[in-house]
DNA sequence: AGCACA
């Protein structure tokens, strides 16, 4: 398999990233990106050498990563395919809300310990170092986890008030980088397509502009529309 | 290519 032969995991690592993305601005983009899968938890990244290039996103489902493995495999994100597969491991913001994270810091503790002792005996010293950064959370709207169709850059949009007239949509999605137009249906009311440049700007409108409510009764449902 | 979170 593509994925290789790691076991499911909530959380998906992400690799062959643009490396020459600022780390707020990537972490961003991947939430934007991979919030139509599910509710996420966390989303890391880090430029160290080691580590530039990917990332881990964390959903609250692993269904939800699933979902992210298969359809989002290889989608160009900043000029590269991305390469997903499930984490090797369970991020720490899981861990943490299941109970296993003290455990773990326990090993960790144990290891780190006895490599020390290691250390000492060949007795050489080592420079402290530090990475990492803020992690950044981000809140929005919706926790669709919804039967998610692969990535398109036209938009569904359903539920909306039988009186929305294509102007009107036109207001809201214009608003978000690479529209191109609303089409709307005279024999179907209560739906509409909205057209972007590509899939990524698409999926942004999409996550911004889900559950928009063009009256109380009426939060709009925004999916990829089928190839 | 590369699996971390302090």
């Amino acid at each position: 398999m593509l994925s290789g032969d790691i076991p499911p995991n909530q959380t998906i690592y992400i690799k062959n990233l643009n490396e020459k993305i600022k780390k707020e601005e990537l972490k961003r983009s991947l939430y934007c990106l991979f919030s139509q899968y599910g509710r996420i938890l966390d989303v890391v990244a880090l430029k160290t050498p080691k580590l530039r290039g990917q990332a881990w996103v964390a959903f609250s489902e692993v269904t939800s990563a699933s979902n992210a493995v298969r359809q989002m495999q290889n989608f160009p994100f900043y000029d590269k395919p991305m390469r997903i597969q499930y984490a090797k491991e369970k991020s720490d913001c899981i861990a943490k809300a299941d109970g296993t994270y003290e455990k773990k810091k326990k090993q960790e503790e144990k290891a780190e310990r006895k490599r020390r002792s290691e250390e000492a005996q060949m007795a050489n010293g080592s420079a402290p170092e530090s990475n990492g950064g803020p992690t950044v959370s981000f809140r929005q709207g919706n926790t669709n986890a919804q039967e998610a169709l692969p990535p398109n850059n036209i938009l569904f949009v359903q539920n909306l008030p039988v009186e929305t007239t294509s102007q009107m949509l036109q207001l809201l999605f214009v608003q978000y980088p690479g529209f191109k137009e609303v089409r709307m249906i005279e024999a179907k009311p209560g739906i509409a397509f909205v057209e972007y440049e590509d899939e990524v700007q698409a999926g942004m409108a999409m996550q911004h502009l889900q559950g928009f409510k063009i009256t109380a009764q009426n939060p709009m449902s925004i999916a990829y529309a089928k190839k």
